[in-house]
DNA sequence: CCGTATCCCTCCCGATACTG
DNA sequence: CAGTATCGGGAGGGATACGG
């Protein structure tokens, strides 16, 4: 078994650390998210009432899934009504940097992306004519 | 029709930039495409061995795609036999810096989510033996 | 060489209803 | 409050074979 400090190409590997982080952060409701928490921790229903338009399964399928990756803590307090927080953990917060740089350049670019789609889309609109 | 030059929240919004530059960028093999295409312009053929392991339906549509994006430029020589050259635009080689930052945060940080991923499945073993 | 045309299958996600 | 149970649609992607 070898450590490897690097990655050598193999990029369609599924165990590319690439193709892992954009499956993670690239799915509907991660960044979403990390983002709300990364006001603080926040309990179920905040977390569902912030963001708007998830239902409460898919919630919990992508916070667990999140706790498993370990960018995000769980605690349940032994209280009435029961208490649960959800927040970020230090890897779920150094996951903020590269994704606010994609999200600097998104904010940047996406007109020219957007634009060039309708163009096309036009533009196959013309051929069939 | 009214101008936006910067985002303000709406980040469920299906317009929001990060969520489409995230749906680009997160497909199957967009990733692997722009860094081939960073060595400078490649035939198709060219591109699919590079790759390996992607069929030339799903390389046509993902190509087709990042054509639309403007991402990609397509270039067809009246030749025989035909050469088609595929090649990034300046947008699509900026796009490079922040999927660099994404890799370098993949490289750093993957062995932590993956090790967090098979703790976390052993505990599951572990609660159901 | 550069793609198209079909078929099919899986996984993500959503709607709805219910529970400790 | 904080989830679970069930059902199902739809898009992305793969296998295979064929066309300009």
């Amino acid at each position: 078994m070898s450590m490897r400090t690097h990655w050598e190409g193999d990029a369609f590997d599924p165990e590319c650390p690439t193709r892992i982080v954009l499956d993670r952060v690239g799915d509907k409701w991660t960044v979403l998210i990390v983002d709300v928490l990364d006001g603080g921790p926040k309990r179920f229903n905040e977390i569902r009432l912030a963001i708007g338009g998830i239902t409460p399964k898919v919630l919990t399928s992508t916070l667990r899934s999140l706790v498993a990756d370990g960018l995000v803590d769980r605690e349940v307090f032994a209280e009435v009504p029961p208490r649960v927080e959800y927040s970020l953990t230090d890897l779920g917060r150094s996951l903020q940097e590269p994704v606010a740089a994609l999200r600097r350049w998104a904010e940047a670019n996406v007109a020219a992306i957007t634009g060039n789609r309708d163009r096309h889309a036009e533009a196959g609109q013309a051929d069939r004519a």
